[in-house]
DNA sequence: CTGAAAGCGCTAACAC
DNA sequence: GTGTTAGCGCTTTCAG
């Protein structure tokens, strides 16, 4: 029933050389003599030869494989990194093994634990929250690991960003410069490093440069989704804001058409500026102003990262920072 | 530098007993006693011993590992097919090594061998062309394969899909049913069985069952993206169409949108139907009446059955085909 | 119920 | 340049 798998002793006794000749012929190593090379090349197509990669990750303690860890594969942010570090692994001839998280602590959990019991070469997580736990499971891979696109609360993994903070600051800054005194702060659950210690700050920053009070009943924790954000749109009239920063743009974008929905008009009554610059933000009308972020450029970086720490060569500074931008669109004036 | 792996030989080691026993703990055989199971155990718990999944897929030739082939990550038609497959494969104890193919045909290829190369069980492939030498490379996987919500032209692999033309033809009578005589017809490549044998088919038949004659004009190809369906208004106006059927929900938002721009009133003017029902189905503005598919369901049903088919368990049809709708939503009258 | 031993297919010293 | 020989860490007969 299985085709009868060729090996790398076959090819050598029909080539009538050893094992070891193969072995380098196979991995190019220099150190055959051209004659035997081609000999041994020749045996290999024949007899279509092909390495098995278990073997050979047994014996060399190398897999060629790097286990990726996402949150969401169908929230856009991620996939967009995902991409970037798909083109990248492949260019480097690293298999990706994806991993769901959920955003769930065991999950996460379970998923590096898989992730070592795999022998992966190397990790990429995406994710806000590394509880102690999460800590000791990455230490047990005892294979490097990079935050791409995400926040490492502690600063001990290397981590590919843009300035958050920064961002945060001028894209609420924008909207205190148009007049707006009550703006809502929308995003993921406060529990996640990157809305609590970086978006907020950025936010409580903005206001406080320009003497505006912060208002606890302006900051709403919600999921990331189009649904959570069509729902919010009585809660913001209520406060009476008179714009919002959001997190994310499906949310985003929910939070636009459920106010439109309302009979609220954007941007006139109300402008939205959102963070991740993905294709919902042209799809919406009016389109969704936003922070611009090299999102695939995050995800390559952040393999390239991991390529360099997985053959010990030496890095600049662990924490890369790409630049960011803001978009004009229609959602704000 | 590494940290010092335990291994199945220290537990024996230590438990006092051979390795032979340690493995069928591990395994859960139950041909241990349960003393010596327990003692196992602790000794396990105790040293925090992790099975090396590589050794373990070398000695078992099982690797607990698929493979994954989608086009486009980014895309939220394969996105929400590759939860479902997660979500199996997770319940199932698969870890799944995603490959993207971008459609292109040497990539799947290598794609292909790559995963031959990693002895994955079994294949899970995205894609609706599928070539001789990708029918070959399928074989010398030796490993079952299925395809998720893409047509396999020559019937030869299990799939599981809806009953696309039952589904474009649905369609398109709405279109013709409300008046309609110019309805375009806007996939991606005809090279695509999906488009060129079975959407297409679906369209002509809704056509002529009204006797409407069949316009080569009104067939448009290009890619699946926002910006290709938006630089198509023109075109559609040109040949006077007043609706069309769009292959992917991302394209249709273009052709709204860039339809809208140019001031055609949607769905007054111009009604548009899409196919995948994905969340932008929502977001856009009009919102888009679609074709509704399980997409969820084709993934998870897909992984399913590649289990079965690992397992070698007797499956039924192995074309699996699962229902679809009709939604309506504003961009339809 | 348990152990001994032979691999799985390959890499990596180490000789020659 | 090339071959020999140990393993890598585990599963799996086969005995007993």
């Amino acid at each position: 029933m299985d085709k009868q798998t060729v090996t790398i002793y076959d090819v050598a006794r029909e080539a009538a050389v050893s094992m070891a000749t193969v072995s380098r012929v196979v991995n190019g190593n220099p150190n055959v003599k051209p004659a035997t090379r081609q000999k041994v090349l020749d045996v290999i197509d024949q007899l279509d030869y092909r390495p098995n990669a278990v073997a050979r990750g047994l014996a060399s303690k190398k897999t060629t494989t790097i286990g990726v860890i996402i949150p969401d594969l169908t929230n856009s942010y991620f996939s967009e990194l995902a991409r970037g570090i798909d083109d990248v692994a492949l260019m480097y001839k690293y298999n990706i093994i994806l991993a769901s998280s959920d955003e769930n602590h065991d999950k996460e959990l379970q998923v590096v634990d898989n992730l070592t019991a795999k022998q992966v070469d190397g990790i990429i997580f995406m994710g806000n929250q590394v509880s102690k736990d999460l800590r000791d499971a990455f230490n047990r891979a005892n294979a490097p690991i990079v935050f791409a696109g995400s926040v490492d609360p502690e600063h001990q993994s290397p981590s590919v960003n843009i300035d958050y903070v920064a961002a945060v600051t001028d894209a609420v800054a924008k909207l205190v410069g148009r007049g707006n005194r009550r703006i809502a702060f929308v995003t993921g659950s406060m529990d996640e490093s990157i809305n609590k210690d970086y978006r907020l700050k950025g936010y409580k920053q903005a206001l406080s440069s320009k003497r505006i009070g912060y208002d606890e009943g302006l900051i709403f924790q919600t999921d990331y989704s189009y649904k959570a954000g069509y729902a919010l749109a009585k809660a913001l009239q209520d406060v009476k804001a008179t714009a919002a920063f959001v997190g994310d743009d499906e949310l985003a974008a929910g939070v636009l058409n459920g106010l439109t929905d309302a009979g609220v008009k954007v941007p006139e009554d109300f402008e939205i500026i959102t963070s991740n610059d993905t294709r919902f933000t042209e799809i919406s009308r009016p389109t969704m102003s936003s922070i611009t972020q090299p999102l695939y450029d995050i995800g390559a970086v952040s393999m390239r990262l991991l390529t360099k720490l997985m053959n010990n060569e030496e890095i600049g500074d662990k924490t890369v920072v790409l630049p960011y931008g803001l978009k004009k669109r229609q959602s704000t004036k």
